[in-house]
RNA sequence: GGCGGCAUAGCCAAGUGGUAAGGCAGAGGUCUGCAAAACCUUUAUCCCCCAGUUCGAAUCUGGGUGCCGCCUCCA
């Protein structure tokens, strides 16, 4: 539990990670707004965060996760007009289709998951005690934070309230609708008034929505508190989200929103960030479609999370040569019943309270020094800033001892560390012959009846009815058709 | 315009003062009925360019070039 270090956005540095309260760590994630299918980006982001959640609980933390969904805002709106449905029934669909592709990614659920519609009161109160303390302010039915009256305003931009305004592009200089609602051009918005008949909530200011940055604060405070640990998101979110969440919540409370904000970087498509409004974006049910879970998550991993990753079917493929790899060297663990075949029983495990660092081979003699090396420079990696890069280096390793040691018992343990250290990582690799999916299935049988076909045609009938039988047994009948290819159906 | 980041082999990508991890691809070989897998060997005299600091730099400093991100919704 000891030697974490972190690259803190706020400090530009890595620090030692020391949690508010020893062995338990709070942490948040800003989770989607649910109104369109998720892409590679969005899936790294929430690998990136299922992963340190991961190894914080493997390194013996009691972890409590929250990642919200955005179900309410204007794109939900506009997009919901768009395809004539209501507000809440597209959040509702793309929230099940999040929910499905995490699944798929194994990326473990959070704790909590709040959605912003569930947190509308609180988010009123939170601006009212704002405005009582002299940091928002009404303005025709909208309320606004008072940014200079937040010292710290753009620390983790580490941008000056005054550089953020001379800064500024001329279109949000001059944003005319607003400029006589705002004091100050870089104050945002707390409450935003809406028309009666749109999707709303009444209000001391009367009908309107909640800002987006609210939200976060607001779930933060009521979910885990005033401070937590660990807070984070895309690298897009510094500025102006998460700027604003710290404004918000430190001019309320006094103290910091969060001890360490950690950002992830982009997926990049020839060079571009990856994104909705560029068009260039790979939805997960496609990436998935095309690659195993795990292929995406050694292909995003075997990045750091703070470099961009360069998207590319080359690269992709790498990767799925590189999973297949490290798949093969785990059977070994698979077919060794002892072992236990079970990945996630072997999780759970730390997933449990207080359970210490597990160093399968460490203290294990017969496992030589070679790979409680690995193991070593696995956590070594790990605790330098979640470096997965170098991790996988290691499990690679793992895999070259797997391959190339003599002692097969040896071996059997070996595979054994690969699987759990891989596991750490969120890659399940479960042996593929495991898991054939009904397409293949299908094709299998066809492939067998062709081979029927040829022993009815050599008049082989042993042979066409043991291949009829054993398929019976498997529960396909087979049903000749008179002049035509045999039918086949599962009972 | 303000602020920030990046530039390492064919591709992806670690390394941030001590002489270039790892993956993929490629080449040669072993094994094999064939193939695949596996194994062995091999693939950057050098880390965008220039200057400087240092015994020593891909790593630090200054300058340059190129690319990208945020400042509007964005993971």
């Amino acid at each position: 539990m000891t030697g974490l270090k972190i690259f803190n956005t706020v400090s530009a540095t890595k620090e030692d990670f020391q949690p508010l309260s020893p062995g338990r760590v709070l942490m948040y994630a800003c989770g989607p707004t649910v109104y369109d299918l998720s892409h590679l980006g969005h899936a790294r982001m929430a690998l990136t965060f299922d992963v340190i959640q991961r190894y914080l609980r493997f390194s013996g933390y009691d972890v409590t996760f929250v990642r919200n969904i955005t179900d309410i805002d204007d794109k939900i709106i506009n997009r919901a007009r768009e395809l004539n449905l209501r507000p809440e029934q597209l959040s509702r669909r793309f929230t099940y289709t999040f929910w499905k592709d995490m699944d798929e990614l194994n990326s473990a659920s959070p704790d909590i998951e709040p959605r912003a519609t569930e947190y509308i009161q609180q988010m009123i109160k939170f601006a009212e005690e704002l405005i009582h303390k002299g940091h928002a302010y009404e303005s025709k039915g909208d309320v606004y934070f008072d940014v200079p009256s937040f010292k710290s305003y753009g620390k983790l931009k580490k941008q000056s309230l005054d550089d953020l305004l001379q800064g500024a592009r001329d279109q949000v200089r001059s944003q005319n609708e607003l400029k006589d609602l705002k004091k100050t051009p870089a104050d945002f918005a707390l409450w935003k008034s809406a028309p009666k008949g749109e999707v709303g909530w009444d209000s001391p200011w009367g009908w309107g929505r909640p800002g987006w940055h609210l939200e976060c604060s607001s779930m933060i405070k009521n979910v885990l508190g005033e401070t937590i640990d660990i807070h984070g998101g895309g690298e897009d979110l510094v500025f102006p989200h998460h700027e604003n969440e710290i404004a918000q919540s430190e001019a309320l409370h006094g103290k910091p929103l969060a001890r360490y904000w950690i950002h992830n970087s982009f997926v990049q498509v020839e060079s571009e960030k990856m994104s909705k409004s560029l068009g260039n974006f790979q939805t997960i049910q496609t990436v998935l479609s095309n690659y195993s879970a795990d292929t995406v998550r050694l292909f995003v991993l075997q990045t750091h999370y703070r470099s961009p990753i360069e998207f590319g079917t080359e690269s992709m493929e790498a990767a799925k040569s590189g999973t297949a790899r490290l798949l093969r060297a785990a059977r070994l663990a698979d077919s060794n019943a002892h072992m236990s075949d079970d990945n996630n029983g072997k999780f759970q495990k730390y997933l449990q309270k207080d359970h210490p660092c597990i160093q399968t081979l460490k203290n294990d003699p017969d496992a030589g020094a070679a790979v409680s090396r690995l193991e070593a420079d696995f956590l070594e990696a790990m605790n330098n800033d979640f470096n997965t890069p170098q991790a996988i280096s290691a499990l690679f390793q793992m895999a070259d001892l797997v391959f190339s040691t003599k002692d097969e018992k040896l071996a059997v343990k070996y595979a054994a560390a690969l699987k759990t250290y891989a596991s750490v990582l969120g890659l399940r690799l479960t042996d593929t012959g495991k898991i054939i999916d009904t397409n293949t299935g299908a094709r299998l049988v066809e492939t067998l009846l062709d081979l029927r076909d040829q022993a009815r045609a050599n008049k082989d009938y042993k042979q066409s009815d043991q291949i009829r039988d054993e398929l019976l047994k498997l529960g396909i009948k087979v049903m000749d058709v008179k002049g035509a290819r045999a039918q086949w159906e599962r009972e």
